[in-house]
Formats: structure tokens, C-alpha cells, sequence
RNA sequence: GGCCCCUUCGUCUAAGGGUUAGGACGCGGCCCUUUCACGGCUGAAAUACGGGUUCGAAGCCCGUAGGGGUCACCA
């Protein structure tokens, strides 16, 4: 036995196959029927759902790339999907910035906030009204309940469940209570959320394409809340609900939503709904093998691109974690990677996001695939244009004697890192001892990351703030900057330059001479961090 | 900690019970070359561990270890 790959036959119903263990068996649970990938009733749809909370991340394009593979490879379609529930985070600059990088990619959706479709809105924050309308249902079948216990009390209890060695979950105070006290609270207008019920006892089974059968018993699972008390509805509830109202067929997204699968299965039972087939896909990682975070890596497409990746080698790059290669050429196209696609060569591990054989990609492209005109039409497109070099002019006008000198100024301009920055020189001639010039470069990165719109103001501000919290003055830290993000101890007005080279350059440099001074620890960040807040809150 | 997932060179991966465990990046060496790249050749480098099952295990089963994810009115 062992191992097997599907027959012909079996091909049809690929998904269903299981990987690892007992390859064969199916899925027949009656929560989820499988879907035939050839049922012309129902045509392949997937879908990316990015959540607009921060730069556009290479997990979402890692993911939307599988989604768009798989749906082209099967002639179905691609949806975007803007997942603003969370409005304390989500941002109108990030929907931006996530649907130009995905874009730039060269993916394209079929329906989405930006093109429109059958099935809008796109942005949850403007359905409201469906989420509403469904919950009410879910509670009117019995299958939801009203919630009015209080943040600290919720706190509280899970304090006591781990001290308890419990596992944390909510009690089930609000399921008894009586519609007549119901009433009571809605009158005395205590606000409240909605929480689904779970059954009591018995397990459910997952079927996940790249793993099989996976089973949860109900009682470790808790009585999620699906509507906030601001009205909006959680990530489960949006999530089913959009999925099935918008007709996706297939689930394929990160691992780290396993775990929260039954809710989501048993959200489509209660709506008595076909639940899509879902793929857990493996997540990016870390080099230490931790899930891919900004912490310890530059996780922005847009920083890639302003790196001077071409997009070309970045798709290629993440289609490298998604085609088993074999012994082939391992550069590719994105024809290539739809029409070899198959979900069942993704392998289970996690990937380190190892950008090394990304410029080794991205070095053949510019050499093989363009000529010297081709390749300098693209270097105009990355920053020798007017819109780049306009602000450097401004800069650098009055600061040289003749243009021979303009090399030497913004040379900086037209990198990534300093390469070839040292301690020694990152030290030299700084009134902060080394303690100080680490907080400031950290505290200035926490600030950098917070700014809503990336503008001179922004830095202006961030760069004041952190000398008033380090008590130093701001002209005796400026060298430290200019050293970090020049290399050099002076040169253009350091604002301007911070400002044109953006938030991603000045992430990886900062990143650059923190890796030099010995990088913050956890417990550093927190500690700075809350100096910084007391500055602030008495200037 | 509970639950769940995962484990082949440093990294990305190939190998449907039988291969000297293959390729690629990176690293080293040699060649090409005015330099540096490119290119060519080449070297070192892996089946986490322990038990089974089998004529035969990287692969199947059990256990152990390690890593990860998740346990929010975030997604």
C-alpha cells in the first residue's frame, strides 16, 4: 500500500485524496460533500481575502498566487475580497496599497471592490446589513446566543481557567439566561455580542485536501463571538457567510486557520449550506522557522519592489514553493506555474522565505530576458524617472558645485542597504552612548511602522519624539540617522531623504544597523516603548 | 499548558516500498577572462531518533524528540 498517487480516475476528485496516512480514504462526512473540479453547475471560484491592516504582505501574494493558479488552471475564477471588519485597523492606504502590489504581481480577480461583480459589495465594512440579517437568523433557529458578559469579566475568567490549567473558553454564563432578562438588558442597553453554540459533545471532521481527515472534538472548541458589540460581524461570520453568498467552491488559505475550521463547518450546517472544499496551505517562514513576521524579515511586496525586484522573479520565486521542479529549469513563467499546478505537489513543511534564490532569479531575468535598452526601460521604471529623481533634484541643487558631485550625494538613493556599513563607522562621532543609539532606532522603527500616511510631517515628528524620549537632543541623534540611512555622517537634508526613501527602505536599513549594534530583544522593545509613551504623555 | 499540524543537504525541493537518495540556490575549487560579473566543469553537504511490518522502508504502522500553529469583541 503506502503511499499512492492518484489513478486517472481518481484525478477527478484529486482534493480528496489523503497525502499522508491512509492515502484513500474520502470524504463522506455529511458536513462536507465533495465537489467534483468538473461540475460544470458549479465552476471553480477561490478567492483572496487580505484584511487591509498593514503593507501588502508576500504570505497574501504566496496565497493569492495558489488561489489564481488553481482557479485558471480549471478555467474558474479569481475574487477580491476586502476583509475591514476590524475598523480600528483597517485602512483605506492599505486596501491601496495591497491591490497595487497584487497588481503589480500581475494577478488579476475577476470580481473585487475595485472592478466590481455580481456579487458586492467587496469590502465586508459595506455588508453590514447581510451579516446582520444572518445572525439574526442563526439566533432565531437557536443556534446563536446574545452575550453581555464584559471584557474584564472574560478576562478575568480566563485568568482563572489558565491558572486552573483549563483550557481558556467561555463559561456559558449568557446561554441561560431567560428571554424576560433578555429584554431587561436590551432595554437598560448593555451591549452585547453574539456567540455562536457548539454542541456539547462529539468531534468534527475536517477534510482538508493536503491532509486528510482532521478530527476536533467540540467540547475543546469555543463559543466563538460572531458579532462584535459594534455591530460588525467577526472574521467567521463575515467569512462563511461572503463565501458562500459569493459562490466560492474552494477554501485555499494559511495553515494558521485550522484550528478555527469547525466553527466555520458548523456555521455552514447551521445555515444548512454545501461548505466550499477546504486546503491548508503551509505557511512562510522565518529563518528561525517561526511564521514569516516584519520583525525579522522585509515581508512588503512593496518593498521588493522598491528594492528593484522585478515582479516577474517575485512571482517566479513564490511559484518555487508551489511547483515541485524536478529537475527542470527552475525559472518559469506564470503561464507555466498555472499549467502545472497541482495542490497535491505543495509540500507540507513550511518554507523559509530564503530570498537568496530570489536574486539569483531575479539577476537572470534582467540578464537573459531583456536587452541593454530593455533592462534600462525597466531601471527607469524602478527610479530613474522624473517622479523619483524630481524631489532628489530639489535636494541636491544647491548642495553641489557641479553635477559631477551628484553621484557621491545620492548614491544612497539608488540602494538598499549600506553595504559595507560598519559598527565602527555607525559609532563614530555619535554623542549618544550605544544603549541610546539603539533605542533611537528602534523606538524610530515602532514609530515608523504606526504612521498612517508615510509623509515628511510623519517623520519629522517620529524623529522629535524619539530624541524627547530619549532625553537627548535631537541635533546629537541626528548623526546617528544620518550614519544609519546614509552611510554618511551628513549629506542631503535627512527628513527629505527618510521621506523619499520610504517606509520599506528605511525599515531594512534601520534593520541593517540595529543587526550591527546588536538587535533589541523582546523585553528591550517593550521597555523603550514605554518610555516613549510616558514622554509623550507628559510633553 | 490543552488541542491541532509538520519533519529529506544550511535553504527551496525530487524520489507512487527496490536509485550510488536527484536537481537548484548558497558555499569551496578549477577553467574561461585585462578586472568584476556571466558561463562551463567540479567538490563538500540530507532522509530527526527508536522500534516494528516487509525479501526490501526516506516512504507504511507505533512511540519519542524537535519545530510550528492556535487557544481575542484581530484577521
Amino acid at each position: 500500500m503506502g503511499r499512492q498517487k492518484p489513478a486517472n480516475a481518481w484525478r477527478e476528485h484529486v482534493w480528496l485524496i489523503r497525502r499522508d496516512k491512509d492515502c484513500r480514504r474520502r470524504a463522506d462526512s455529511m458536513i462536507q460533500r465533495p465537489i467534483s473540479m468538473t461540475d460544470t453547475a458549479r465552476p471553480i471560484r477561490t478567492r483572496i481575502a487580505p484584511s487591509p491592516t498593514g503593507d501588502p504582505h508576500v504570505g497574501t501574494a504566496y496565497i493569492a498566487l495558489i488561489n489564481y493558479c488553481f482557479a485558471k488552471k480549471h478555467g474558474g475564477e479569481l475574487l477580491l475580497r476586502i476583509e475591514d471588519t476590524d475598523q480600528a485597523r483597517s485602512t483605506p492606504q492599505s486596501e491601496k496599497a495591497i491591490l497595487d502590489a497584487l497588481k503589480w504581481l500581475g494577478l488579476d480577480w475577476a470580481e473585487g471592490p475595485d472592478v466590481g461583480g455580481p456579487h458586492g459589495p467587496y469590502r465586508q465594512s459595506e455588508r453590514s446589513a447581510i451579516y446582520t440579517e444572518h445572525c439574526e437568523k442563526l439566533m432565531a433557529d437557536g443556534h446563536a446566543f446574545k452575550c453581555y458578559c464584559t471584557a474584564e469579566k472574560l478576562s478575568q475568567m480566563r485568568k482563572d481557567q489558565i491558572a486552573r490549567k483549563k483550557p481558556p473558553r467561555y463559561d456559558g454564563t449568557c446561554l441561560s439566561l431567560t428571554d424576560v432578562e433578555r429584554s431587561e438588558l436590551d432595554l437598560q442597553g448593555v451591549p452585547h455580542v453574539v456567540r455562536m453554540k457548539i454542541p456539547e459533545s462529539g468531534t468534527c471532521e475536517v477534510q482538508d485536501t493536503l491532509r486528510g481527515k482532521i478530527e476536533f472534538e467540540y467540547a475543546a472548541v469555543d463559543m466563538q463571538v460572531l458579532m462584535k458589540s459594534d455591530g460588525l460581524p467577526t472574521y467567521h461570520l463575515a467569512n462563511v457567510v461572503d463565501d458562500h453568498l459569493m459562490g466560492i467552491t474552494h477554501v485555499m488559505r494559511g495553515e494558521e486557520w485550522i484550528s478555527s475550521a469547525p466553527k466555520h463547518l458548523l456555521l455552514y450546517q447551521y445555515f444548512g449550506w454545501e461548505p466550499p472544499v477546504l486546503t491548508h496551505l503551509p505557511l512562510l517562514l522565518n529563518a528561525d522557522k517561526s511564521k514569516l513576521s516584519k520583525r525579522k524579515n522585509p515581508t512588503s511586496i512593496l518593498y521588493y519592489r522598491r528594492a528593484g525586484y522585478l515582479s516577474e522573479a517575485m512571482v517566479n520565486f513564490l511559484g518555487l514553493f508551489i511547483k515541485s521542479s524536478g529537475e527542470e529549469d527552475e525559472k518559469t513563467t506564470l503561464q507555466a506555474l498555472i499549467d502545472d499546478f497541482d495542490v497535491q505537489h505543495i509540500s507540507l513543511g513550511g518554507s523559509v522565505f530564503d530570498t537568496s534564490k530570489l536574486d539569483w532569479l531575479n539577476g537572470r531575468y534582467m540578464r537573459e530576458d531583456m536587452d541593454a535598452a530593455g533592462f534600462l526601460e525597466r531601471v527607469r521604471e524602478w527610479a530613474l524617472n522624473d517622479a523619483y529623481m524630481m524631489p532628489i533634484a530639489d535636494m541636491t541643487q544647491s548642495r553641489i558645485t557641479k553635477m559631477s558631485d551628484l553621484g557621491g550625494l545620492t548614491a544612497m538613493f539608488f540602494m538598499n542597504r549600506i553595504e559595507g556599513l560598519t559598527l565602527e563607522r555607525l559609532r563614530s562621532g555619535v554623542k549618544l552612548d550605544e544603549l541610546q543609539q539603539r533605542q533611537a532606532y528602534t523606538l524610530a522603527l515602532s514609530q515608523f511602522d504606526a504612521l498612517l500616511d508615510w509623509d515628511k510631517d510623519g517623520v519629522d515628528a517620529t524623529l522629535r519624539a524619539t530624541a524627547a524620549a530619549l532625553d537627548v537632543k535631537l541635533k546629537d541623534m541626528i548623526r546617528a540617522f544620518y550614519l544609519a540611512v546614509t552611510g554618511e555622517a551628513q549629506g542631503v537634508p535627512l527628513f527629505d531623504a527618510i521621506t523619499h526613501l520610504g517606509r520599506d527602505i528605511m525599515r531594512e536599513r534601520l534593520r541593517h544597523a540595529m543587526e550591527l549594534l546588536g538587535p533589541a530583544t523582546k523585553k528591550e522593545v517593550k521597555a523603550w516603548e514605554a518610555l516613549l509613551r510616558e514622554s509623550k504623555s507628559e510633553g
